[in-house]
Order: structure tokens, then C-alpha cells, then sequence
DNA sequence: CCTATTATTGAGTATATACTCAATAATACG
DNA sequence: CGTATTATTGAGTATATACTCAATAATAGG
């Protein structure tokens, strides 16, 4: 193996991606100029991901992946369910505030239609600790009767996402916006 | 003003868009199919529609005002609170199983780069009798303290989207969906 | 029925951009 | 070292597609 790819080069391009697709959105970010501000040429920006769709679907699979690792980095498996759903709600939210590229780039992507199943797939895949604390909960009976797991993870991100836009548009009241995203999450799924 | 345009063809475009932009993305689909299927000339989309972009922004501010025809008519502006959102959740349900196209042409607006602000001011101007609704129940102390409007109506659209989605995987347990759905919303906004 | 005006058509154009490839440079390994 | 192997480069290519425009057709108003 005569000289190996470079860890830097990669991340070099996928973090121009990341800028670019924030800014402009997924197509109108040509490949020239991703390899320009990852400081390399055109062509090796394809000898990093063979097409421009593999390193769309790549990035999301790391983005995905970080954003699993803050969310469970820490995770207090010990404590009660209430207190880690606090754990993951509160990384959550101070991952989407840190990295709002990231976040923007994650929304296109879920809708876009370049994603693979594949891709999905392992983009879930670091999320599996946190399904199963949900259904273990749902199995111990924690929560209002008959809610599909489904329900659960759905509601937490679109909380989370609410209350990080909230938070962004007034920085002030961030404490504030964090308690009441989570107290209404928390009293949607619990017995009244 | 010899020969109007006709209403029937704008139709046929924004129908054709809306079909091609939901399979293959909205960049993926080009205006030489849009108007093929449309059934006219490639030239008679542009004396519709300035750009695409502005094809685009057109379809946003149609569908939006769809969806809130579809879950205002028959408001029952006299009802308790309760009521009216259930109403408006049960609208909105329907829509979004009986319309799955417009809702993921929707989907992809919402995070693109090319809807104007105009636009975006635009889309929310028909929900206006319902922001106007929850900041009286606000006022009205009816939800739980403190709670911003907008987590309010971002919660009811992200539940409904997860209800939705959960009914179009197992449309037998619609009903439950929907009931588990407006439960969980109306938990997480009331008074304990 | 005339005619001024505007819609319709679709072949053609200008432009953008994903990807290639021959030449060159770097490096792991013997 | 020497060399086989692979990365790197960037000018070039093939292709796609948004938009134009000259010719033609339709229609409202007189």
C-alpha cells in the first residue's frame, strides 16, 4: 500500500461540504468549489468518495454519527428513565446550538432523495442504545398506554428541534425554553 | 388583453411539478419534464412562471394554502379549546394520508434554499385564525405556563407528521394513531 | 371580419458542473 | 536506495438543463 489517503484530506472535504451545503443546499454546491475550500484538487475530491452522491450519503452517516455520540456520551444507564431522557434532551439541544451547520445540512438530507436505505440504515444504527431504553420503558410501563416507540423518539427530536430554533432566535431565554420543551415532552408521555 | 392565459394549464404545471418534484427531488426534475407532462410547451412554463425557482416558490404558497383550507373549513369557531385543536389535528391527519405528494414537495421546501422570505410570509398568512387561537388560550392560561406559541404549533405540525407516517406504515391502526397522537400533544400542553 | 395583442411552440443556446485521465509526485516496502 | 503502487493535480469532456426567440396560432375588442 504506496502511499495512503489522507484522515485530514477527508475531513478537510467533508467539512467544506458541510459549509457549503449549510449555505447554498445540496445541489447548488458544485464539486469545484467543495474541493477548493478543502484546499485539494477536483480529482481527488473522487478519489475520497467515487461520486458526489457517495460523499453526500457518507457525510451523513458522520454527521448522524457525532450527533449520537453527544447525545450519549456520559449516558447515566444507572439512573432512572426520566433523568435520562433529561441527559439525551439536554445533549441534544447543546449539540443543534454548537453546530447549526450540521443541523441545517441534516434537514436537507432526510428529505433529499440521494439518501440510500443503507444509508438510513447506519445512520440509525448509533441510536440503537437509546430505542432500547425507550422500549424498556414502554415495557415497564412508564408511559401513557399504547404509545408506538415511534411516537416517542419522533416527539423528542421535533421538541428538541423546536426548542433549539427558540433558543437561537433569543439566546437570553435559553434556560427557560430547555425546561418548558422538556416538561411538555415528558408530561406527553407519562400517565396524567 | 387578446388570448388570457388559461388557469387549467397553470393547474397542469403546478400538478406536473408537484408529481415529479415528490419522486426525484426538486432539482432532479427539470422543467423539460414538467411541462411534458403538463402536457405544453417547454416555452409555456416560463409564460407562467418567470424561473423555476419561481415555479417553485408558487407551488409552496399553493399547497400551503391546501392544507390550511383543509384544516380550517368547518372550524368550529364556537367550541372549547379542546375541541377546535382536535379539529384541526383530525383535518390535518387526513390531508396529510389522502395528499402524501404535496406533503413531501412541502418537506423539501421547508429546508431548501430557494423559498423567498416573501414566500415563507406568504405560506403562514392562512394559518393566521390559528395562531390568533392559540395566543387567546394562552391569554386564557388554558396550556401550561410559560409555554411559547410557536412550540405550541411546531409540536401539533411535528406530532401530526409522525401520525401520519405511523398511519401510511400500518393504516389498520389509524385511529389509534390518530386518538395516541392528540392525546399525547394535549397532555404535553394542559395543566397537569 | 379585422387587427392588435398575447399565448404557444420547440428547436436552439449558453452555461454549469460531475466526472475523467494523462502526467506527476509522494511513500511504503524490499 | 529503487521501485511498484497509489495519491494528487487540473485542464478537458460529456452531458444536462434553464431559458430564449422567431414563427405561428388564438382571441378579445372594435
Amino acid at each position: 500500500m504506496a502511499r495512503p489517503k489522507s484522515e485530514d484530506k477527508r475531513n478537510a472535504i467533508l467539512d467544506a461540504a458541510t459549509r457549503l451545503f449549510a449555505e447554498r443546499g445540496l445541489t447548488a454546491a458544485p464539486t469545484s468549489e467543495i474541493s477548493k475550500q478543502a484546499g485539494v484538487a477536483e480529482g481527488t475530491l473522487f478519489t475520497y468518495f467515487e461520486t458526489k452522491d457517495d460523499l453526500i450519503n457518507a457525510l451523513y452517516q458522520e454527521i448522524k454519527l457525532e450527533l449520537a455520540d453527544a447525545m450519549m456520551s456520559d449516558f447515566p444507564r444507572k439512573k432512572n428513565v426520566r433523568t435520562r431522557l433529561r441527559h439525551v434532551w439536554d445533549r441534544y439541544v447543546n449539540w443543534g446550538i454548537a453546530n447549526p451547520k450540521q443541523r441545517k445540512v441534516l434537514a436537507q438530507l432526510q428529505v433529499s432523495e440521494v439518501l440510500t436505505k443503507e444509508s438510513r440504515d447506519a445512520g440509525g444504527a448509533p441510536f440503537v442504545e437509546f430505542q432500547i431504553m425507550i422500549r424498556d420503558a414502554i415495557g415497564q410501563r412508564v408511559f401513557r398506554n399504547e404509545l408506538p416507540a415511534e411516537l416517542i423518539s419522533r416527539s423528542l427530536a421535533a421538541l428538541v428541534e423546536a426548542t433549539i430554533d427558540l433558543t437561537v432566535a433569543n439566546p437570553s431565554k435559553a434556560n427557560k425554553y430547555r425546561d418548558s420543551g422538556f416538561q411538555m415532552f415528558w408530561a406527553g408521555i407519562t400517565k396524567s
